[in-house]
DNA sequence: CGAGCATGGTGAC
DNA sequence: TCACCCTGCTCGA
């Protein structure tokens, strides 16, 4: 589930039901009890996201921070009884927010959370984003971009969903590297990923189908994939391409699955 | 029931 | 580049 816009939407989430408010923290799997004991029955001031990264402050200058990585969740509701392996329960008398299988789960300090920050490159949901602090590190590398959008010190928030939808969208063939690209074409990535990724928070899922090209409008069946939304190329290996029709390809790059359209794509 | 898979990342070689 | 970590789900024996 996680790329920089599911975190960025649970902080908003932990913020209208937590911010403000005593919380009541446990660990039912066990693996935080320690930590969870420490927090327990103190405020929460607020949530922020960076990137893929999650932070809540809590009073004291104590703060929580979370990392799904590739299999973990946060899921708010109703209080229930726990189910699966929980490693954090927040709670209030009226909602509670499930941790489970993260990547990274800690207490940090203001400091301990500036110098993770500062490792990562700008995010496209941040409005004090800079997107020539990335430009600066994509334009001498001979990486291919694939794995440059991929890379949280250059620029932070997008994963392997994003990657894939805004080169098809800007038909960049994912191998041209960082020096292959013009200032032109990374503002147009960066813009990009400027509207995309906002439609993303607010509906909790990625489409970045354009209208002309959405299932009503080419008179195709709706995307059949229980994962998300309307999207171009990822995970059609095999399928045809929404715009020319030929076969979506498919190969593991900078270690994950990688697709695009090799005919709308363009190398140079 | 086990194997394989997943929108991520780390550490060892 | 690879093994491995975290959890839950699906698929095939």
């Amino acid at each position: 589930m996680p790329e920089g816009h599911t975190l960025h939407r649970l902080a908003g989430e932990l913020n209208s039901s937590f911010a403000g408010r005593r919380v009541r923290v446990s660990s039912p799997q066990g693996r935080f009890a320690a930590s969870a004991a420490e927090l327990d029955d103190s405020t929460m001031i607020i949530a922020a996201a960076h990137g893929k990264q999650l932070f809540c402050d809590f009073d004291d200058d104590r703060i929580l921070h979370i990392h799904l990585g590739l299999i973990g969740s946060l899921d708010l509701g109703p209080p229930v009884p726990v189910r699966g392996e929980v490693r954090v329960r927040l709670a209030t008398p009226s909602v509670v927010a499930d941790l489970r299988g993260p990547q990274l789960c800690a207490v940090r300090t203001p400091e301990e959370v500036a110098a993770v920050v500062a490792t990562l490159g700008p995010d496209p949901l941040r409005a004090d984003a800079d997107p020539d602090l990335a430009w600066i590190r994509l334009r001498r590398s001979g990486r291919p971009i694939a794995a440059l959008l991929m890379d949280q010190s250059v620029l932070s928030g997008v994963g392997n969903v994003y990657r894939a939808e805004v080169l098809f969208r800007n038909r960049i063939d994912p191998h041209r590297t960082g020096k292959q690209l013009t200032r032109r074409s990374w503002r147009a990535i960066w813009d990009d990923l400027v509207e995309l990724m906002p439609i993303g928070v607010r509906d909790g899922r990625i489409d970045t189908v354009r209208p002309e090209h959405m299932p009503e409008a080419m008179g195709r069946p709706p995307r059949v994939d229980d994962h998300g939304g309307e999207v171009y190329v990822y995970r059609r290996a095999g399928q045809s391409c929404f715009v020319c029709g030929s076969r979506i390809r498919t190969e593991v790059l900078a270690g994950r699955n990688l697709f695009w359209c090799g005919r709308c794509q363009r190398r140079g």
